[in-house]
DNA sequence: TTTGATTGCGCAATCA
DNA sequence: GTGATTGCGCAATCAA
């Protein structure tokens, strides 16, 4: 047996033919906005994939951008304290505590340790 | 797009009672599966938003990082070239241009200028 | 051919 | 009262 084609639905038998009509109507109606709200929510789902494509890429540029400044710095640091080391400066530029500095500085902005 | 689709029985009405009774499981079964890959798409549509969030998050994480190393990084540049400048090395700490070196390198890995 | 998984669609309840 | 959402069932279709 196939499902029922009746539009026995509601409980109240009180149909006459305006009601109908307006039924009708008002079913049309929402199946419209049922159609549109199941559209617009497809294409929400679609922007956040996009979305997450997005940010998946800007992560990768700023990766690399890390990397690079990260050895970048590495490399001056190096360079710096090796400098520094072999020098009369004996560690200190300009009243800085070089060694101290070039620790590290670059992971949370801390407490200023103005301490010098 | 295909024609007319609707609540429209088979037109066969070649209906016995065990035919009955295997639409009617088969039904059920189908609704069961629908009810599961209804549930299953929604899990997926959160696991979105929830990337797309993680996403959010890290690329914050990095954009600091990248604003920290990139603050160290010109002020170790300036303190350099300050030293290098007002010293006899005139700029070249180990047979480098610093000035050159100094200029950029964070951009773009760039083909490798082994040279030097 | 059979069977579970997907998907478009309509209905009704409910939200706003 | 009206459009927007949402859970649910049906049927077509995909996929194995």
């Amino acid at each position: 047996m196939a499902p029922k084609k009746g539009r026995a639905k509601m409980q109240d038998d009180t149909e006459s033919a305006d009601d109908s009509d307006e039924y009708r109507k008002k079913r049309d109606r929402n199946n419209l906005a049922v159609k549109r709200s199941r559209i617009k929510s497809k294409m929400r789902t679609q922007e956040t994939l996009k979305r997450v494509n997005q940010l998946k890429s800007e992560n990768s540029v700023l990766e690399e951008k890390v990397k690079n400044l990260t050895k970048e710095l590495g490399f001056l640091k190096e360079l710096f304290l090796a400098h520094a080391g072999s020098s009369k400066d004996a560690s200190k530029f300009e009243g800085i505590d070089l060694h101290k500095l070039l620790a590290d500085s670059s992971e949370s902005p801390g407490p200023s340790s103005a301490g010098n």
